[in-house]
DNA sequence: CTGTTAGCGCTTTCAC
DNA sequence: GTGAAAGCGCTAACAG
């Protein structure tokens, strides 16, 4: 910067002024430094200027996977959001383990991020302290944490699968099981079988029927053995919930497969809305969730607070409740009716 | 640290040596610092520490999208070598944009990165000269450029889709057509196209029929209509090559739905080796490609890079081939021999 | 094995 | 609208 300052025949200070763009400079020494800049191929130095200004102009965000679509939209609110806000994201993926969350915390802490967003409401008890103590505005998404640290943007999984349920026993389906949810390491699959398990004993439903399927991440491949597994254990059973869309959709090649005809059969639904679902044949009955205003709205958050710190009044913590929406498709179609007639 | 120094009644510097973990400190100082870090709660501030190191422990990567499981793979294996090697990764998404791309490279400049991983070899002016001089290892990867930069991971998609048009080809396919690759700004799936139409001219097959997509992305959604102009443009049309797995996907939904049996009617290839291809209804014939490898091999390449500096002796810029595989799935199955009978 | 000194490249703060 | 001085929090380099 000492270069182009020289070379433009001004000080550091007015180049520093001018590259930022807010700083008042003239026309003339602004552009006598870009085309210094120009010559010397010049970029600034962030990580300087966030030592000396104390804002490094990043946030950080934690989420469980790379490979869920859910997420990605999160991740594309998020960056939609703060890209605008001229904030950098730091993303980091813990694969479902709060241990490597917690250390993933504790990395992104070194670089003194301005806001840290992180998935679900369980955390280990040291990343729960990290987190109170960091001294920066926290959210936390997809969940709904008993014991929140900061601000909340999300909903309640077990509602969602509740609704789900009901739906179901409204197109007259009587036998309903769950396929995962079965481990504690995915805490939202957890919350959504907790759901389904409410919602039968609600109903008065005969049976509550769950066909684990072990720790997370639970992909498509999970979908055809859970499936198989249910229609042995429960030959009885008239639909299936599935953890999430890739699970449904796994479970229904696996019905093509041996020909049981879904929804004939077996009624199929899912969660999350992915797009699988959605050209699928027969096209898949799920629960949609606006994952990117999660993402947004979790942006906007930080934002606010980020400003708001300065006023020296703590902005108030937030809850933003995110709806969803239950979305019937051909997986659950006419089938009720089709075998009570 | 300073507070931490003085609480544990050492200098900064033996703070600093001790918390980095490869310093020579007594296991007596080193644990009296560590338990003021406790009592403290301190958190190295890495920020401060690149500016005075030089060295700021970030890796940039930029790849296309975040909704596609073979580059999520990459960057797993980006994570994966990087993580090991002590550098965190500065991930961005061009959304298939040069122009965004030349912003991220910019961007991710200014955090003055150690090496950067880009994705295909074709860049804008601007990008590539920040690139050039940049002075950090370059690696691009995910394609063959014809003018590298610095290091490439790669492989040639032309070759992969000449592989497969001749493996249809053994299998007794002659009307071959190709859906996608039509668009530019996807120069990964222009090159599978242009592999598509020279294989057709090789092995002299009567026509090349290409169904344009438009620009990417190119999703699930593409595949159904795609499959549906084929069939009208080319009744006689004996197989497709999708440019990708999801669009190979769509369009046998399609083919579902309108009761044209997969492969009887009409073979099916992808690309990508999705997790959707191995468990869909038919599975999908596929070119494998090692995404992770592709990520290992880049970051192991930036990290010797980094060493290699030092010495003062450049490292020999390297091209890592990448290979591909076709496998040969229910979507192309036994069709050309029942379809000769 | 530990401490001292200097300084990384920028921005803050205040003066003009 | 511009500049000078000081310092952000840490580590390199050297001395002991």
């Amino acid at each position: 910067m000492a270069d182009v300052a020289r070379l433009a025949g001004v000080s550091t200070m007015t180049v520093s002024r001018a590259l930022k763009g807010n700083g008042a400079v003239t026309a003339a020494t602004r552009s006598k430094i870009n085309a210094a800049v120009d010559e010397l191929g010049y970029v600034l130095d962030l990580s300087a200027g966030s030592l000396s200004s104390k804002r490094t102009g990043f946030v950080s965000a934690i989420l469980p996977t790379l490979y869920n679509s859910n997420f990605s939209d999160t991740v594309n609110g998020i960056s939609e959001v703060l890209g605008n806000g001229g904030k950098e994201i730091l993303f980091g993926y813990t694969n479902y383990s709060r241990e490597r969350e917690e250390q993933l915390i504790e990395a992104m802490l070194r670089r003194r991020p301005e806001g840290i967003i992180v998935t679900g409401g369980t955390h280990t008890p040291r990343a729960r302290q990290l987190l109170e103590t960091a001294g920066v505005p926290v959210v936390e998404t997809w969940d709904e944490p008993a014991d929140p640290i900061d601000h909340v943007v999300g909903f309640s999984n077990a509602a969602t699968i509740e609704d789900m349920t009901a739906r179901l026993y409204f197109r007259g389906y009587r036998r309903i099981a769950f396929i995962g949810g079965d481990s504690t390491d995915d805490v939202r699959g957890f919350a959504r079988r907790k759901g389904y398990e409410r919602a039968v004993e609600m109903l008065g439903l005969e049976r509550a029927h769950v066909v684990p399927l072990g720790p997370p991440p639970i992909t498509i491949a999970h979908g055809g053995p859970g499936v198989a597994r249910l229609l042995q254990e429960w030959p009885e059973v008239e639909a299936a919930i599935c953890v999430s869309d890739p699970c449904a959709f796994g479970a229904i090649m696996e019905c093509h497969r041996n020909g049981w005809p879904v929804p004939e059969r077996l009624a199929v639904a899912g969660f999350g809305n992915f797009e699988l679902s959605r050209h699928c044949w027969p096209t898949i009955t799920t629960v949609a969730i606006a994952c990117t205003d999660i993402g947004r709205r979790s942006g906007e958050l930080i934002l606010q607070a980020i400003d708001g710190q300065k006023p020296a009044i703590a902005p108030a913590t937030k809850s933003i409740q995110i709806p969803h929406s239950i979305i019937e498709r051909e997986s659950t179609g006419e089938a009720a009716s089709s075998r009570k007639s």
